[in-house]
DNA sequence: ATAAAAATTTAGATTAGCCTAAAAATTAAC
DNA sequence: GTTAATTTTTAGGCTAATCTAAATTTTTAT
């Protein structure tokens, strides 16, 4: 079957507001793709016809099995990109997504399979997300958000959840990056911000930011 | 200035033409687009107020400074994957024509000096065809048609000229690549056949062949 | 339980890129 | 140089993806 790269933005976004309701709105839907519901219902019918939808007109909708699949073969292939771009072209992990998301539309099944080769078939991509390998499984380690980590807590920053270019720049002009090893010393009973050990620094990260800052334990 | 990817091929596609001949016409341009005759000249008409080609209804077009330069860069990114899935990716030469098809069209300047830059600034695609550098000039080493060089000469295969499936195909059978050494030992006064010498090697090539794989002295 | 507000779908247009068939212009043949 | 063949353009239509405005349905508030 033949899908087209806006019908694989759909997807790619359908499965993405999924991990928050199972069951998708079509103007969060199109809020999300930056377009107009009237724009979204058109493609969602476009998309229940091609069995890779579950749609009831004005009760939302879910990827069916297949669209799933589908959903996780672009994900695979943004992610390989992305890692793709920071690990050989050197980009900065807040400069990946946007060329991805181009990259990701090329669906030749050979150049993916290469790629994920050369790369040595990496596990997460640039900002912590785990890559869905051939068949779509990855890996999902426990992670704890350093806004809840239990004071000492020790881990690797593993996981960036809100992938926003500030956050992004913010995290970077600290130096901290998917990989960086970090303890928690204190908890501010006052606004929740958290210090925090790295190397032999020490800083202070609101509570606002330690939500989006997901740790593997060490 | 936005350029779409169908635009894009047509700026290509015309670029190419006009290495045969100064003005490019509607069906050859079609034909070579596996497109209709109309179509094209609906294209020629936007093309033209986008200032990008010099169109004359009924007496052909060809590229504008502008258009020239926006074709150079496709060349280049073309080339430039190629290059890369060749190399990096160990694709056949053969096959990284089509993929390359498609990565010509991201558009990122940041993405392609910096592809550029990992793969080491290479002169030639694996066809033996010149990348065009990021200002859009590119080396033209001398080149021999097999076909009428003198008995005797000596080069490597630099460039194919025919880029077909089928001869990429034979010339691998027989392990005769860019960059391999041969030296021509006789031509057939019957067919224009030639014997060539490559490393222990003796074979022969049909005229045809031979007329398209142009040597570079050495 | 009704009315107001919000969300969603439908209706009707628009644009890019393509097509076929018909009309017009150019080129080739006699 | 007129006619026939070929090439090119124009006219009119189609599909994918988008939009705005209007109609419909669902949800929320009284
Ligand atoms: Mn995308
Ligand atoms: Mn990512
Ligand atoms: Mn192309
Ligand atoms: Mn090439």
């Amino acid at each position: 079957m033949v899908i087209s790269p806006t019908e694989e933005n759909y997807l790619k976004a359908i499965y993405h507001l999924q991990a928050l309701s199972e069951v998708v709105s079509t103007t969060h839907l199109a809020q999300k793709l930056q377009t107009k519901p009237a724009s979204v219902t058109d493609m969602m019918k476009k998309l229940q016809a091609k069995n890779l939808l579950h749609y009831t007109p004005y009760h939302g909708f879910s990827l069916s099995a297949e669209g799933r699949k589908t959903a996780l073969h672009i994900v695979r292939r943004h992610r390989l990109w992305e890692y793709f771009l920071a690990e050989k072209l050197s980009f900065e992990w807040n400069e990946v997504h946007e060329v991805a998301e181009e990259l990701e539309h090329i669906g030749n099944k050979k150049l993916i399979e290469k790629l994920d080769a050369y790369l040595g078939f990496p596990q997460f991509d640039p900002h912590g997300d785990p890559i869905p390998d051939s068949r779509g499984r990855m890996q999902q380690p426990e992670l704890v958000p350093l806004s809840t980590a239990p004071i000492a807590f020790t881990g690797v920053l593993q996981l960036v959840t809100d992938q926003s270019k500030d956050l992004l720049e913010h995290l970077a002009s600290r130096k901290l990056r998917i990989g960086t090893r970090l303890e928690l010393r204190s908890r501010s009973a006052f606004d929740g911000s958290v210090d925090i050990k790295m190397g032999s620094k020490t800083l202070t990260l609101t509570r606002q930011l330690a939500n989006h800052l997901l740790l593997k334990q060490i």
